[in-house]
DNA sequence: GTTAGAATGCCAATAAGTTATCAATTGGAT
DNA sequence: ATCCAATTGATAACTTATTGGCATTCTAAC
């Protein structure tokens, strides 16, 4: 299950070279995980990059009542721990292994070691964080901008581009609404809407999509901002 | 008028050493821009770091009926361009001089030769994004987790830390709401529960914090992650 | 084919947030 | 001291989202 941020959004493990991908991971320590360990807690202070070479990793945080808020998953080649390399600050989420796991804990000393032998890495790395934040702030825009079934429209969109099947996501109701923020029903009035406008067909556990151009341009015509910036005098906001 | 996200966050400007901040500032060209004078719009692809000199630059977008969603005002030593130049990403806000204005533009050819000439640079950058990322990230989070006179204490919060002024908040309640991305009747209630909490009093123009350590323990307590399902002991008298 | 588990659809009660409007208050400027 | 614009407070009608429950439909495993 994977959260709304991630669609589409080049990861660190995607824009890495492979041999610089390689260097990485021979720079750190491959440390074996079981199923469910806690490979770190929020808070914690570790600095350093990890980077999955096999199994999954869930991040999330834990509920008061043991129930966890899932943010993401993440598979082989995937990486996290930038927060706590580039910025100093505390794990913000826990990681636990899902299966039996092996990442490589880079620390951050091999990793500037790499980072001080090859010039382009930290090209890269700000490409990738730059990538995230760019995600995150356009989120945040959506979340205050658009009503909820232009959201739902745009992540479905999103999810069909990021998956390349262009007729359908692979979905459930449940995980559409939780990668949304809102509660099933929500959600699925979102989806009757969307219905309405024919833009999709629910189905079980996938969402159907007649016409993938067409609901790129729904989506473009409501989440797009007035076209009009400058010819805009208006300025009511304050 | 600044945004949620910014406060606490280290800016570019924060992290540069006065000598990078110098060098970059000679190797870009100043342009001086008038009153209102847009510098570029939403959707430009315009690669480029831009430091403010003197005046200030409002960022936003035009919203769907005519009003402008300010997303944050930059003042003297605060760059923009980040996402354009770290990720070719065309600029997701319009940019507008407030008042006579002077910006220092850096070209990407510019950028790329300090950026040679003086390794650290790119760690300071990394720095800046990262922490900008982690903010956005946990505000997400915010958003999705906690009730809206949770998310108002924590920002009162957040402005006075950053402020330095622990008692008072310098703060219009339609600042407030903006800056919270509700409307201002939803704030004012929100207020008005804080309030009867004694953690804040409204005043003209301003928020006064009678105890700024009860106020912080009480934010902590309540956005330290909750159940998924929300139990709120909430207060229905008020 | 049957069937158990999962997923969807729907309903009601309630809570939260929005727009629009208007009155009352505040504080700076004349 | 007075005035005026900005700010706050409050209200009503409306929309949106949430919780919780329950019936129905689907699908994969047997």
């Amino acid at each position: 299950m994977s959260d709304l941020t991630d669609f589409g959004v080049p990861s660190l493990g995607d824009l890495l070279t492979p041999r610089l991908a390689g260097l990485l991971r021979k720079s750190g320590t491959p440390v074996r995980y079981r199923d469910q360990a806690l490979i770190h807690a929020r808070g914690d202070i570790k600095p350093g990059l990890s980077m999955v070479r096999s199994g999954a990793v869930r991040i999330g945080n834990p509920g008061r009542s043991g129930s966890y808020v899932v943010t993401t998953v993440l598979g082989p080649g995937q990486c996290f721990g930038e927060f706590s390399l580039f910025a100093a600050l505390p794990r913000t989420h826990d990681a636990v292994a899902l299966g039996d796991t092996v990442i490589d804990q880079i620390s951050r000393a091999a990793f500037e070691s790499v980072l001080a032998a090859e010039p382009e890495l930290s090209g890269i790395m700000l490409g990738a964080v730059t990538h995230r934040l760019h995600a995150a702030t356009e989120l945040i825009d959506d979340m205050r901008r658009l009503s909820l079934p232009v959201r739902a429209a745009k992540l479905i969109w999103q999810m069909a581009s990021a998956s390349g099947h262009f007729d359908a996501v692979i979905c459930t109701q449940t995980e559409l609404a939780f990668a949304l923020g809102v509660s099933r029903v929500s959600s699925g009035k979102a989806l009757a809407r969307l219905q309405a406008h024919t833009l999709i067909e629910p189905g079980y556990g996938r969402i159907l999509i007649p016409d993938f151009t067409r609901l790129a341009r729904w989506v473009e015509a409501k989440a797009e901002l007035a076209p009009l910036a400058r010819a805009r005098p208006v300025v009511k906001t304050q």
